[in-house]
DNA sequence: TCGTTTCTGTACCAATTGGTCCAAAACTAT
DNA sequence: ATAGTTTTGGACCAATTGGTACAGAAACGA
């Protein structure tokens, strides 16, 4: 009963996610997010909490889209094959980075951000992307643990893990950089080269 | 003639750099810079500009004092051999990343915050970051140049150099978010090797 | 010791910060 | 309709932001 959300509420976070990616969370004042969601400050205490809360929200919707494009290749190549494979962290760059618009990799990572904006600022929130980035790494080393068990690979898989998810926020540096798209693919195609993964042509 | 600055000049602009490095630029608000820096507001406009201007000073000392390691490295073994050489990349990272005191490690690298928070806020301020960066990045090109032309080392230069300061921003981050001496140490050992760098024994 | 010059501490400024409060509007269920 | 519940807009808040103004203190050359 009674009255109804006057707004998308996924929508608007969504909005506010998109302003934060840029911006980062500090520089986003009230006014700019409330503009953005297109709702009221009232209503943004009301459904979000506050800011600090609004934002926890963003880092997870945000880790939601960033992680999901690894673990959903599943869905393409279910044709008995593991669905950790070297495959899918090809393609997890490929979607993050190249295959995204100019104007959306230029923010970079908003997990990266966050964790160098509020290390020395607000340690929770910065731990809370810390472990977002965790659970990514994670996905990489069983992607390397099932290729070194086949053969395909060789080396020490937290080492490989390790080691792809530090080109991962190099590379992320790079887009927020403004490198360009020539640039970035060059890079990408380095780093795959440096993990043992060979890039297939397309 | 007429009254001299009651303060040492250098000691304050380390001050304020060090405060900058933790904590980034938007979040160092002005009493914590002048308390940090042991002068008052007055003083501070009068020597410095403005915190913009203060902040750019601070992001040329912080320059010098990273790539200097990098250079310095010619005094050492200056019996003949070439000035640009692997083993100053290697030093590069070890004293800029491991043999640095815990508190100021976690700070990460200035340039790199930079220029991820200040992307979207101020891009002159980002861009004046990026183009240290690439002074960097042109020192390990020339490195890497003279380890391929001695035979040292397969691969383009350029690639290479590119990786290695992709892998730099990586483990800056990394930094700031907090890992161990051990894990750095870790990753910082992969890293070399992806680069094609035995790291010797010490 | 005086005059000039420079520096420095404090008071002050308008603008903005994140957050609260409340009356009025809007909706649903009866 | 109307009672009951929730949302909404806007006024309001204290605290803080970066920056300026100015009077007086301090140092130097004469």
């Amino acid at each position: 009963m009674a009255r109804p959300l006057s707004f998308d509420r996924d929508a608007s976070l969504e909005a506010a996610m998109i302003l934060f990616w840029q911006r980062g969370y500090q520089a986003c004042a009230l006014p700019d997010l409330l503009n953005a969601m297109n709702i009221s400050r009232s209503s943004l205490y009301a459904s979000f909490g506050d800011k600090r809360q609004l934002f926890m929200e963003c880092l997870e919707l945000f880790f939601q889209r960033t992680f999901n494009p690894l673990c959903q290749i599943q869905g393409e190549n279910a044709n008995g094959e593991s669905s950790y494979s070297l495959q899918s962290i090809e393609n997890f760059f490929r979607y993050t980075i190249l295959q995204v618009p100019e104007h959306r990799r230029e923010c970079g990572c908003l997990l990266v951000n966050t964790i160098l904006e509020m290390a020395d600022q607000d340690q929770q929130l910065s731990q809370l992307a810390a472990e977002k980035l965790s659970q990514v790494e994670a996905y990489f080393q069983e992607c390397f643990k099932h290729a070194i068990d086949e053969g395909a690979l060789q080396g020490k898989a937290r080492d490989l893990a390790q080691l792809c998810m530090t080109l991962n926020q190099g590379l992320r540096v790079a887009c927020r950089q403004g490198r360009s798209l020539s640039e970035l693919e060059n890079i990408l195609q380095s780093s795959l080269r440096a993990l043992g993964i060979e890039q297939k042509m397309h």
